[in-house]
DNA sequence: GAAAGTAACTAACGCGCGTTAATCAAGAGG
DNA sequence: CCTCTTGATTAACGCGCGTTAGTTACTTTC
């Protein structure tokens, strides 16, 4: 058990206080520090291989140097995600050009409050972003009071709090729209989750624009919810199918539930296109590899990550960003499995 | 900007010392409270919403309550791994259960050795699990010599560091047995990552000698390395099949990786598996969703995370576990992609 | 009834660092 | 020679908590 290393032994081995250690080490300008007095501390430092206590500094500094990632979803959901990796892609890559660590949690309906509170209260971290957030969740005006800044990943109508999402109404609407021209008009549409998630109703409202601006009737019994994963996806489709309502398309408001969509249509002995059309939303990775090819909605999970760090630093050094909210552009991808009604295969 | 709360102020509510709240809160049985005094205590940190602050108690116990997740990759490659969800889900579940933080960090190539003394010496975090570890990573021998328990998900021959894993070498080995038990000779091999990587190297002796047993040769013009996504997987595909080289199938160490195969399979008109066997490695959920649904080896994302954890654990309370290393089970999973040699669909 | 406990609680130190106010040397100005 | 700056450095306090070594008051023991 060796000793640890402190900044009173690079003092003493360089033969100054600890506070010009400090100072050397945080590049303090406001006290002007001789450059060979300077170079003798980080010359010790090096030497001992000192590394600052990241406790005691942010004891000292009340600052953390860490954000928090929140997941408003259980584990059994997140294991099955594709679309996670891409934000935490994101996220760790800015952060660590920032020198900044990221503690990831996750919250189950029902417990945000005490989680958040916890988080916020005891400092764990500088600031947070809380992904995919639920309209149900009565700890976000919790939060809205705290003063720990903020960002969440999707919108929640009439809250105070900052936010990075994509347009889901129009991007859904322009994913139906799609359908529409290729002169689908029984078209059904499947969430990406259950409608406390905003994005699911905002999808889902978008899908209901579309229809209506299209002077097309809408019929609830074409709308089912899925669950974030395959399996939702898969049952959601037979539980359409057994209900005998007759479609040419779905929009399915999620690539990951898409691919359960693709399995239980091959079940069932129905072909993607020339049966049935699909558009799904993300652009997955595996969009352009499955078969065939998935059109939907792309969006960068990068770009949100990005953005959403760039809002929440800017929270956290205090400013006041101009707007509430950053929404970011999303673009329709056409690919094999969107075709004219009624076409066969060329 | 309301006055941060403390343990005093507790303390001054219910008219008891510092020393009082901090054993009460802490559960301190080595000490006697009277039930009525814990009680008021209670009360008042209750009312006061008083929440201990992490950093402080960091400090003075020693103990940050979190442990590191350290992913030795660069964010684009972490963006696409439809397995970290897995890792992660499961891990997130037994942290909150065990009231600990989960910090996640990744490293490139080349920076290991900083990342890991920064993170340790630091005390950033209580005990560390590292994911997917390189053979070359030059900071792994410095990982021994430290005192933080570390965890490897990942095997490396020879190290002192404790390890949770599959038996990779086995498992491929069956997986390459299974095609050649269905009578395939010509046997590919794309690996799942580049060799570094202990994971791919041991899948590829698996191969190795899969073949060796049954007397095959082993031709290294089958053998191609990807790189953990589809698109390595796409393109390595397709090297192979402008090399000429003839093949019945194909032992792809990665799901993901497959997919890819799959894709590129597909462009060149050949059949899975008519033409082509496939076997896969991972059992993502995705396996059993594509079509045809793919074979694969199945091992538990979850299991190992919590494994890990387990262990993990049992470092961090100075225990001396018997073993060094933790091997899970996997299991063969036969689904459509792999079939006889010769025979067409049924 | 003094010594020896025992239960219930507290004063006070230390964790390692950031930071303010103070100190000191050295030169500038008169 | 003495004051006044300025530049370079440090002593000392506080961040909020865990924890040890007490200190009380209240029993028990012979």
């Amino acid at each position: 058990m060796g000793k640890r290393i402190t900044s009173q032994d690079v003092a003493d081995l360089a033969g100054v206080s600890r506070t010009t250690v400090s100072f050397v080490l945080n590049n303090e300008q406001r006290f002007s520090i001789r450059p060979e007095t300077a170079e003798k501390v980080r010359a010790a430092a090096k030497q001992l291989g000192y590394y600052p206590n990241a406790s005691a500094r942010a004891l000292a500094s009340n600052q953390t140097k860490t954000i928090g990632l929140i997941i408003s979803r259980a584990p059994q959901y997140i294991a099955s995600d594709p679309f996670l990796p891409q934000i935490l892609g994101g996220l760790m890559e800015v952060l660590k050009q920032n020198r900044q660590g990221l503690l990831v949690e996750w919250v189950e309906p029902g417990q945000q409050l005490e989680t958040y509170l916890e988080l916020t209260r005891a400092h764990h971290i500088d600031g947070m972003i809380l992904m995919t957030p639920r309209l149900d969740d009565p700890g976000i005006k919790e939060l809205e009071e705290t003063e720990i800044p903020v960002v969440l990943m999707g919108y929640i109508p009439g809250s105070s709090l900052h936010s990075v999402d994509v347009d889901n109404l129009a991007a859904a609407e322009t994913a139906v729209n799609h359908l529409i021209e290729l002169g689908h008009s029984r078209i059904a549409c499947i969430t990406n989750a259950a409608l406390p998630y905003t994005s699911a109703s905002q999808r889902l409202e978008g899908y209901k624009s579309a229809l209506k601006k299209a002077n097309l009737d809408y019929d609830e019994n074409l709308v089912w919810e899925a669950d974030f994963d395959m399996q939702s996806g898969y049952h959601v489709t037979k539980e359409l199918l057994a209900s005998g309502r007759e479609f040419t398309a779905i929009f399915v408001a999620s690539d990951n539930v898409a691919l359960g969509v693709y399995s239980a249509l091959r079940e069932a002995g129905l072909k993607i296109p020339d049966d049935v059309s699909i558009v799904g939303f993300d652009d997955i990775p595996l969009a352009s590899f499955i078969s065939p090819t998935l059109s939907t909605v792309a969006l960068s999970g990068h770009d949100i990550s990005v953005e959403s760090y760039n809002l929440l630093t800017r929270l956290m050094r205090g400013e006041v960003p101009e707007s509430l909210s950053v929404t970011l552009p999303t673009h329709l991808i056409t690919r094999q499995s969107s075709r004219e009604i009624g076409r066969r295969a060329t």
